[in-house]
DNA sequence: CGATGTCATGACATCGGTGTCATGAATGAA
DNA sequence: TTCATTCATGACACCGATGTCATGACATCG
């Protein structure tokens, strides 16, 4: 492999030279600097990270620590969608000349020591830290010197992260379905306690007190979704409660529920939406797009965050917070409204055109 | 930071010692272990890898470049389940102490160069290239002079490769719903020309063969999932031709095209699995596991094609192929029956009972 | 015309580890 | 006892960049 040497005794000049014809640091003769490129490109010269991160004593690498808190999930594959957080982080990293490097820890919490030790040893100069699911967490002391930014999760100390907007993607799909003429809106929450399922009840709530219109709490039940703990049954008997108070729409906690509310309406041959419109929340596109009928979703913008959040960490080691910014932001999307969801005119009802929104 | 020096200065002994007894490549007197181990937890050192890879020569960095080779994607998230692929390369690349470096092109073919560039830079010691779906693809020449196996794809040169075992994994999938009592299996398939599909279809029919039944042509349709150049209506007429043959079971192509399928079964009224059984592949567990009834599907073995891949890479670095060891590697998986296909036995049809494989 | 400044370049040290070789002490074999 | 090994350790150079400082050639200014 050539070195800076080598170019330079090509090129007929000294190392140094070489050097500033790559950073531009320092005026090159241009007569100079043509004879030094040529001299990469005939030797193939590609610099060393390894060298240049020793003197420079900066790294230029973020590490990002995924799938970092669960609790063994051996069934949930809830950080699916991580890859999306992952390319929007990438695309902030790269344009400042950054490399992301990513450990993810399968879920396997003991594991997290020594991928830190990983991200010490390689000098990052800041870390992503990304929980699959909003929650709390509480960081490991020997992250405290470090910049760190959480994405999808927050702490009771005040570090700074990103969320996803649940109360208001909440509100804005309700409020959207109260402006499509639906008035009794049921709502199928998940019974663990995190962050983004009370928020999104919350928005559920918000979004009725905003239009004056009182919940019937009946519409209001805990379903649940497959797992080796509780069984289907805790859905099907949480729709049955449910559509004992007559909604014409369900939304359901995410959009994983939301397919198996397909199904279990359709059981009872209730048609979607003609007989019952259904939204989900997330929008995972390989279940919403593919579903028939496509369902309505609030987005979880995970892109979005991956940027917000490099975004947020870059200013932050290079020590330019923009003036007044929260430690603590919020990232909304829009409602994603597809076929599942009827729009009552009247008395009158009518599907939704199909549509996609970009 | 504390260096090397600043701990043998603490412990009282030479830089090269602490060398030693980090590596423990050359013995070291119990005591001296002892009093550096002392100091290094004290300074609370870590190594620097820069420094270290600059001396070995070894930067004991794996690259893996994803979403490679996309024709654009707007549409599809076919790349989704590589977080799979990422765990299982992920776990054996740690076993072998060195670190995983990702890099995303996010579906923008233009943006490897530059990719590349960073894992030359970091000098990598080999490339793990993997493809968002089953296909063949051509390898840039930049690539010729590293260690590299593709991942979910070949190419014509015969690069070392680790793929799905399409055509198995549809034989056994059929060959049990043979053994289930199942004789009419439909099978809707993918415009696309793309390995995975071709192979499928393969094993679909040799399974037939295999248990001496002929193929009814009538039963294999071409179907399409919706994007923006082929509406619904093309899985709509491919089930409306594939059930003039009275199928008991449809197999699709993916399992997206199963969710389709339930849905556009059930708006004809058809019950599943009690008038139609269905089964998918891919066996995308947020799909799978979460329809209902649960779909059954041949699992597409991210997780351990990862794995595998990251073997191989391994030895090829290390120089230490098995004898023998074939370029292209298949990796098989067992098939998830679930509740969507029915046992027909005899005249008498039974539901399975509900199963997980683990 | 001499002083000062800018341009273009090179010599040299340095970042933090590890490979090579040397050295002295202890141990075992002849 | 003496020579050969093994053990335990240190001195020193080196990996490949870049920061600092020095230098010579011109250009500019008062």
């Amino acid at each position: 492999m050539a070195t800076i040497y080598d170019v330079a005794k090509a090129a007929g000049v000294s190392p140094k030279t070489v050097s500033r014809v790559m950073n531009g640091d320092a005026p090159v003769n241009q007569a100079t600097r043509e004879a030094v490129e040529r001299a990469m490109a005939t030797l193939n010269y590609v610099p060393s990270s390894a060298a240049r991160t020793m003197r420079s004593q900066r790294s230029g690498l973020i590490g990002m620590i995924t799938g970092a808190i669960s609790t063994t999930h051996q069934f949930e594959d809830a950080g699916l969608p991580e890859i999306y957080l992952v390319q929007g982080a990438q695309r902030v990293i790269d344009q400042s000349n950054r490399t992301l490097l990513i450990a993810d820890s399968g879920g396997q919490a003991e594991r997290i020591p020594t991928l830190l030790q990983t991200f010490r040893e390689h000098r990052v100069e800041g870390i992503l830290y990304v929980a699959e699911y909003h929650r709390e967490v509480t960081l490991p002391d020997s992250l405290r010197d470090l910049p760190i930014v959480l994405v999808n999760c927050f702490d009771a100390d005040g570090t700074p992260c990103i969320l996803p907007d649940d109360e208001g993607g909440q509100f804005a799909l309700v409020d959207g379905l109260i402006r499509r003429g639906h008035q009794r809106i049921a709502y199928l929450t998940l019974p663990e306690h995190q962050a983004a399922c009370s928020l999104r009840v919350a928005g559920y709530r918000r979004a009725h007190a905003h239009h004056g219109i009182a919940v019937d709490e009946r519409l209001v039940q805990v379903g649940a979704l497959p797992s080796p703990t509780h069984e289907y049954d805790l859905l099907w008997d949480a729709l049955d409660r449910v559509l004992k108070a007559e909604p014409t729409v369900i939304c359901c906690a995410n959009d994983k529920m939301a397919m198996r509310v397909y199904g279990l309406l359709r059981d009872r041959g209730v048609a979607i939406p003609q007989q019952m419109s259904v939204a989900g929340y997330d929008d995972y596109r390989m279940i919403a797009e593919h579903l028939h009928p496509g369902l309505t979703s609030a987005e979880l913008p995970y892109a979005a965050m991956g940027a917000r959040a490099a975004d947020k960490l870059l200013r932050l080691i290079n020590g330019t917070p923009k003036s007044g910014e929260p430690s603590r932001e919020l990232v909304s999307a829009p409602v994603a409204w597809r076929d599942s969801v009827l729009t009552r005119d009247g008395n009158v009802t009518q599907l939704n055109s199909r549509r996609r929104e970009t």
